[in-house]
DNA sequence: GTGTGTAATTGACATGGATCATCTCGACTA
DNA sequence: TAGTCGAGATGATCCATGTCAATTACACAC
């Protein structure tokens, strides 16, 4: 169930926040050693929680942190030229929002909390002058990047190639599998984001990712009830989303 | 003409090859000071030469280098799960290619030679120990990967809110923008790619992209004729691109 | 010069999603 | 219990773009 690797330092180590703390568990740490973990901690002491709505941090404001979900979730965004949003992600516990940020520069792209969520702050310069005494912070940092990119193309090939019934179904995988890496449980679960995010996100109209879910349900690949999403057919939605 | 920085640093204390080429020029120096591009320089002594269709790194294949196109371009991308080609981007002269994986793990896409092209090759852990002295190029390295997620971002805008107009629109005016901030023509050039690799980097038809440049044409906005374009109407094709 | 192959263009047509309009449902309020 | 409001669902229609087919233009070989 956990995906941690068997190098995987204890977590004895660590304060209790951190313990219970997504980021902990699952980013940052892997490959680190039990002290470097706690100097870590150390850093991540400024934790906030923010409600439905509220703002994370806003576009070309400056940039002092990287930040993670610990509860809640939340979505990344920008502005078209013509002040209309578009959705560049959502961002669930254990995940980290600001890697593009490193260089210290200003945000390239606001975020808002989908429901109350609390989230940790790490502050860049404390986190750069760690980085010099632990290394391997500063490779796993880099993979993190590396891993964003990827998913960034990810999503290109998918805004490119795919029809409205991959990308809906494509969706529902990707929530699914971030779940069941967390523990949660990927067949089960319920969206935090409106209809009208999601179709923002897929490139679609609200309508068709609502006629796609509605859809599933008839198809019985997905059990659809307003927000709640029960998977039922696990391999036929992989199969809509590649074939 | 030339987009230095005024702390831009003097290229005398560099090689003659480094001098020409435009990496030192436009990339990794700005910030940098003088005696500390020239141990950069020394690292950067490899060069490779690619003809058209060659591969220059292979998705999956182990990542020692960091690349940098001296002349000519290439193109960037990925396998979608029925082996079609997604095209991520186009790189030209000047920029640098595999900032995603400065975590020597492993390529997350492939690249290809569009043209004849000069490649100079950094190796990633020459790299990285550099970096330990240099911390001003370690924060230049971030800059850069900010700037390619940034890049990443508009791509996503443009796939999910733009009509094929706008796509096609925007796609000429970066190419413009990166040869002028190179002191090249920025109304009148040849592009190295073929229609169809247009087409898929904008997710459209090929003969949606003909059609387009076709039309262009006729509304003398720009001035095609095979691969060369002349930027006939600068104005109203930025009209185009956001309207 | 002639032939051949590939890239690009152009036209005709089909269709997946967008758009517009209306209706339903559940949450919250008084 | 009714009333209001916003999110979501559903139906009817339209159109931008994809698809298929045919033609043209150029590059290269002989």
């Amino acid at each position: 169930m956990t995906n941690l690797p068997e190098e995987a330092i204890s977590f004895r180590a660590l304060s209790d926040s951190c313990k219970t703390c997504s980021l902990a568990e699952l980013c940052l740490p892997r490959g680190l050693q039990a002290e470097e973990l706690s100097s870590l901690d150390d850093l991540i002491k400024d934790r906030r929680v923010i409600h439905t709505g509220d703002l994370l941090f806003k576009e070309d404001s400056e940039n002092h942190y990287i930040y993670a979900v610990r509860s809640g979730s939340v979505k990344t965004f920008t502005l078209t030229e013509s002040g209309e949003e578009q959705v560049l992600g959502f961002h669930l516990p254990g995940e980290i929002i600001g890697l593009a940020g490193l260089d210290q520069s200003i945000h390239n792209c606001s975020c808002k909390a989908l429901e109350t969520s609390s989230i940790c702050e790490l502050p860049l310069n404390e986190l750069e002058s760690i980085c010099m005494s632990i290394p391997s912070l500063h490779k796993q940092l880099l993979k993190l990047i590396s891993r964003e990119i990827s998913q960034d193309h990810k999503m290109l090939l998918l805004l490119a190639r795919k029809n409205s019934d991959q990308r809906v179904a494509t969706f529902l995988l990707s929530l699914s599998g971030r779940f069941k890496l967390r523990g949660l449980s990927s067949e089960s679960f319920l969206l935090s984001m409106s209809r009208q995010d999601i179709a923002n996100y897929l490139g679609l109209a609200v309508e068709t990712v609502s006629r796609i879910l509605s859809k599933f349900d008839e198809d019985k690949v997905v059990e659809v009830t307003r927000r709640s999403i029960e998977i039922k057919d696990h391999d036929r939605l992989l199969e809509i989303a590649s074939a």
